[in-house]
DNA sequence: CTTGCTTCTTGATATACATCAACCAATTTT
DNA sequence: AAAATTGGTTGATGTATATCAAGAAGCAAG
């Protein structure tokens, strides 16, 4: 259960296999079914999670009902919302399932108390955040600066192979911050475009 | 000139007197006038800032010139592109001086050094990072799912007194990623709707 | 088999915002 | 004092994307 959180820890730091097995003993494994929810809006964020098996957004739902995925979560990743963890006030995100999981989840004192007791992990955590803030930031630019096409190229561009088999489209287009619609008019768009370029080729072959 | 800098350290953690001195070594300060730059495109990023007096801002321009404002630094506040600090590549932002600046700076080297000498700081940089992934997550919902007018209004209720004063018209748009004409607008707007109301009131009054 | 979901597509229309162009007022530069 | 620069406003028009509405294809369930 803990071999992929280990691997993680391995990538950045240091831990002796002691250290690896007192860690162990702050958090609590936990499974999820497909749709269960993680943390619901107004709910306190009492966890941070770390994804061993599955895959699990983060979203705000709007007065009007649309959703706003911030974030997605695979094996590897974390997934919490930041804000309610740190200061304990309710949530305005909703984490859920978008496939059966295996969590391994920490608690506020439970996270205070193992860094406490193994300092190094401070440094994991660091870095961790740094990436977070790194990628969040891009997209960010992104959404201010690029059009909807450019920020989806980006994004299959980023993530080739695991992103259309595991995550519909609607889901996508909410993570772009665009409708449905707009997004299979996209591809349409790109498809069209790609043929055309076949079509070209064909000729130069002929040549 | 360290006088701030304690001070938020202070905030978050509880350094010994001795390990303030000590921090100091790590630190070069900087005077920097206004409109010069501390990092430009293409450059690497060889420092993290800490913001003692002044103003910076951290952006990026598009192929057709126009910029785009990631973050404003006031004083107390960190500046860098964490990105390119971290991996040494080379940065696709800009960072540069809105007002005469004094600043500290923090190299990859010194920030090490400092890091193994005083990990008490490791915490201190950790909780920054969370608090500026917290506010980049909300940013990025908010230029997903809000309108321009309502970014502006959530913007100026957060800082109130400082923003109109200190930061032009034109560089809140970029920072909203709107263009100065919309903004221009969106105030007009604003103001004739307050005066509508002040009209009622005095109705009321009247009355 | 039928009924109902979910996912995706397509078309018509609406809207928020960008772009282009002109202009003004206040500062700064020469 | 004139000229240039900076910061802001306003109008006409264009465009990316949303919204509303309808329907098709695949899959699950009674």
């Amino acid at each position: 259960m803990f071999e992929l959180l280990f691997e993680k820890f391995d990538e950045k730091i240091n831990l002796t296999e002691e250290e690896k097995q007192l860690s162990r003993s702050f958090f609590i494994p936990k499974k999820l079914r497909k749709k269960q929810w993680l943390l619901q809006e107004g709910d306190v964020c009492k966890y941070v999670a770390f994804v061993e098996k599955g895959l699990l957004r983060l979203y705000t739902v709007t007065d009007k009902g649309t959703e706003h995925i911030t974030q997605f979560a695979f094996e590897g990743w974390w997934i919490a919302d930041q804000l309610s963890f740190l200061t304990g006030e309710p949530s305005a995100y909703n984490i859920d399932a978008m496939e059966d999981c295996e969590l391994l989840l920490l608690t506020k004192q439970a996270e205070e108390q193992m860094l406490e007791k193994i300092p190094k992990l401070e440094r994991y955590f660091r870095i961790l955040l740094q990436n977070s803030l790194i990628v969040t930031q891009k997209r960010l630019v992104g959404s201010l600066s690029q059009t909807a096409e450019e920020r989806y190229n980006d994004l299959i561009k980023a993530c080739p192979a695991t992103l259309p088999h595991r995550i519909p489209q609607h889901m996508l287009a909410s993570y772009l911050g665009i409708t449905p619609e707009t997004l299979s008019r996209i591809r349409r768009q790109i498809a069209t475009k790609e043929k055309v370029q076949d079509a070209r080729h064909k000729k130069q072959d002929v040549k």
